[in-house]
DNA sequence: TTGTACGCGTTATCAG
DNA sequence: CTGATAACGCGTACAA
């Protein structure tokens, strides 16, 4: 992409306008320092005189004076801070998910700082050293593969986290998520009760245990119906060559006649790979092939017919992370713990 | 969202380490405070000896030490962290943005705090304002609407910014955008080339001049290409009922005959919104209707057809954003600074 | 190399 | 009963 224009004449502002700190304020005010912080601070055990008080407002509100919130996270060694680390913020079940964290933070006054780690797992232990070396008071984490060992060292440097959408089975930490295996089991009922037992299963190759669940889960309702398993319907797509993986496995599958009859793919990504596969080949769905996808993206409702998927509690997960931290930000005894949400199928017209 | 299960019966961690500082890897290491600040950064012009740099390495590395950012921020002036302004971060134009603008940030050892404000001033004005108050060393704000007076409020307390995606014509700053009017020109060209003429632009009720740029350019295109302009072709949505509004417009000029051959969405969540529409519909596309949409969305490529539309530089517009912040910071002198960047009309199928 | 005065608030303690 | 003094928090950087 080229830069086309560059105009650059007017000036630049150069009155230096010196931040007003407490000291101004307590000039201005013609008391101390302390006095200020009481006041501004609304202790009410610290008597002040009524006069003292508008005499501070006063002059803080004509400075327009605003605290140093760094200065002040120094002494109470609170930042009010989280970090959210997940694997790409431009995941939509990122971004959504991190828009309610943002606001549920916000609503208990902390703010927000957002890493993205790609899945690797330096980027992921340097982001949340970053976030440490920052003071930030807690985390929410979704962790990547094998970070049992760094995430232990985290706990024992004190620093509250839970964990979301993913779990360490190692780990006792506290985690927020749903019954992966479950509903994915749900899910493939539902394809198998409309009579499609011909299912491939879409996944990434992965160490993930929550996407393994998912498989777990897919293979138990195949077992649980006495619908054999193929290997040849379990495709394992490498994460970064979405693309290219999926276009080549259900050209297979597909062309030049189904030897399936639906497709469940474990995650938004796999889905609209797949989505834009079958618009290209030209699939009929549902009739040639059933679809069934995770999580709940906008591409679902423009496909050809509403795509059938699997829709976390996007709002409830972020919510209870906040609410959890909190609580073991205030009370470090808290004990760990696991919150297990309902994900639900919400049945469109692609199975 | 029912919570269906918690257990929680396993202990808490209730090791409290205290966080080592600066004074912890003094005098294990048998130096001076100063020393160990020396030793860590590197200062190269005050010698010290080999000796007394391996203590302090040695030290800092058994203690695990990481410098508390809070302090040295305080002392040095500097927060090393950006404030990412957008109108929502679950929005996959800004998710995609920030992403890019959080990598630049890494890139030059700066961490990104991110706030959505929904369009409204107040949160847009409060959120600015956490930002301030945490020190960041700059911002990179998509401003709304009737935002002038308060930036340059800003400006005069010398805290950098540059605006990205819109603009504000009164206000003399530094901006990365693309000329709406000349891209909404373009497009509306190609839908008249190729034989559609009976256009509807589907926009929002807004102040916002990015928006109505684009709306200039639809009516400069119908005007030097001869096509009457009808005010029943002007869509105008209330952002707040984006699903409603389109549902009810577009059904009203397609059905039960399409009185109109094109349409032309100004933003990706009208588009979604509007190709949602067509598919409940039964719309054909493009037979009977052409499609252009703004911006760039998986949901494009999961249409029965692959959607036509304007393609923002996003890369560009991010790296130049950090670029320029970067710039500012450095050189409180610096110019402002217009950047335009061209935005580029793919064509698909759907036009 | 080191002592120490910063940066900007908070809060315990002390004086009027 | 009020309000000021001063000791922090944790690094940085200048003077010695």
């Amino acid at each position: 992409m080229l830069k086309r224009l560059i105009f650059s004449t007017f000036g630049a502002n150069n009155v230096v306008v010196k931040k007003v700190s407490i000291k101004d304020v307590a000039k201005k005010a013609g008391v101390s320092i302390a006095s200020v912080s009481y006041v501004l601070n609304n202790r009410k055990d610290s008597r002040i005189s009524e006069d003292t008080i508008k005499k501070v407002k006063n002059a803080a509100q004509e400075l327009n004076y605003r605290p140093n919130k760094i200065a002040k996270s120094l002494k109470t060694q609170r930042t009010f801070t989280f970090g959210l680390l997940v694997a790409d913020i431009a995941n939509p079940y990122f971004s959504q998910l991190a828009r309610i964290i943002e606001d549920a933070a916000k609503h208990i006054g902390c703010t927000l700082i957002i890493g993205s780690c790609d899945e690797d797992k330096e980027k992921f232990e340097d982001l949340i050293n970053t976030f440490c070396d920052r003071q930030v008071d807690g985390l929410i984490i979704a962790p990547v593969a094998n970070s049992a060992n760094f995430l232990e060292r985290i706990q024992k440097q004190a620093i509250p986290f839970v964990l979301i959408d993913r779990y360490i089975p190692s780990l006792r930490a506290t985690t927020i998520g749903i019954d992966n295996t479950e509903v994915t089991f749900k899910g493939t009922e539902h394809l198998i009760k409309n009579n499609r037992k011909k299912i491939a299963f879409i996944s990434y190759i992965t160490d993930l245990q929550h996407l393994l669940d998912r498989e777990i889960g897919f293979k138990n309702a195949l077992k649980a119906h006495k619908v054999p398993i193929k290997n040849s319907r379990l495709i394992k797509v490498d994460k970064d060559f979405i693309d290219r993986d999926i276009d080549k496995n259900l050209k297979q599958l597909l062309t030049p006649n189904p030897v399936i009859d639906a497709l469940f793919f474990s995650s938004n990504k796999l889905a609209v790979a797949g989505l834009k596969t079958l618009v290209k080949l030209g699939i009929e769905v549902p009739e040639k092939i059933g679809v069934l996808a995770f999580d709940e993206v906008e591409a679902y409702k423009v496909f050809k017919v509403p795509v059938s998927h699997i829709k976390q509690p996007l709002y409830e997960i972020g919510v209870q992370a906040v609410t959890q931290l909190e609580k073991m930000i205030k009370d470090p005894q808290t004990k760990f713990q696991k919150t297990t949400l309902e994900a639900s199928l919400i049945v469109g017209a692609s199975s």
